[in-house]
DNA sequence: CTGCAAATTAAAGTCAACTTGAGGTCAAGG
DNA sequence: CCTTGACCTCAAGTTGACTTTAATTTGCAG
């Protein structure tokens, strides 16, 4: 079984080995053992990565990531709390469209104040964020 | 013309006094005047509010939300930036779709590791964030 | 065997985004 | 008029997620 040194983590998985130190340290990773001091780590550890790179673009915190998938990979969460979190990730999806589309309207809509257009404040409406005007 | 104080606008917005202040501070957001010590905000900003949260909830710093709305709600950053933005946007989107694909995936896949799954690997590949694995 | 690039630790530093605390001000209702 | 609750400022503290630094140690190519 082959074993990857930090250094070679680091440059496959894009994650600098301070990182990759830390988030062993707060048990979101785990490493095979040691070959004298140095960390070797499992090839797995490649796609777990992947992982908290992802959640962590979503937003979450490196807490909320290891409730998804713990350091082995495995859930540790029920999987209606699983079905739970898709479902925010769902709300947070249509959050970000509504960002999006106002972004483009905001490029495109000559109008002087955007805030007062009565489009892009229907635009915010659908994301139903918007607070009691 | 109604004035809010902070009060309010922290009611109404969710925004927390202390965090309004700061953003004042920083320059997100501006106060219409002062009623003896106290700011008094226009009803725009209610609007602003809900702009910022959105974006920060879309992961944007400050700093960026700054650039994508000026403090009077206009954006600083020419069309094609928007866009480009916009394009990021898009972009993050699908990535949270392959992590709640994922999570889903998690919750019904009756396989006992995840990370050998063939149909989980599929699904991180189609969000090309994979490393060479 | 040697030398050195790459690893190790622990502790301190950094940055964003706020919050908290102490001490002070003020406007409005009773 | 007086109290009181909502506000003010400024400085310091907090949290999360790391990075940096300094002082070692070590695996392995030559």
């Amino acid at each position: 079984m082959k074993l990857l040194d930090i250094g070679e983590v680091a440059e496959r998985s894009g994650v600098a080995p301070s990182a990759l130190r830390y988030y062993e340290e707060i048990g979101l990773i785990t490493s095979a053992g040691r070959k004298g001091l140095r960390r070797q780590f499992g090839p797995e550890v490649l796609l777990q990565l992947s992982l908290i790179t992802l959640g962590k673009a979503a937003g979450f915190s490196l807490q909320e990531i290891a409730g998804m998938f713990g350091k082995d990979g495995q859930p540790d969460l029920p999987r209606d709390q699983l079905h739970a979190r898709a479902d925010a990730l769902e709300a947070q999806i249509r959050e970000l469209t509504v960002l999006k589309d106002a972004l483009r309207h905001v490029a495109d809509c000559p109008a002087p104040s955007h805030l007062e257009c009565p489009k892009f404040r229907k635009l915010l409406r659908a994301g139903s964020i918007t607070a009691e005007v």
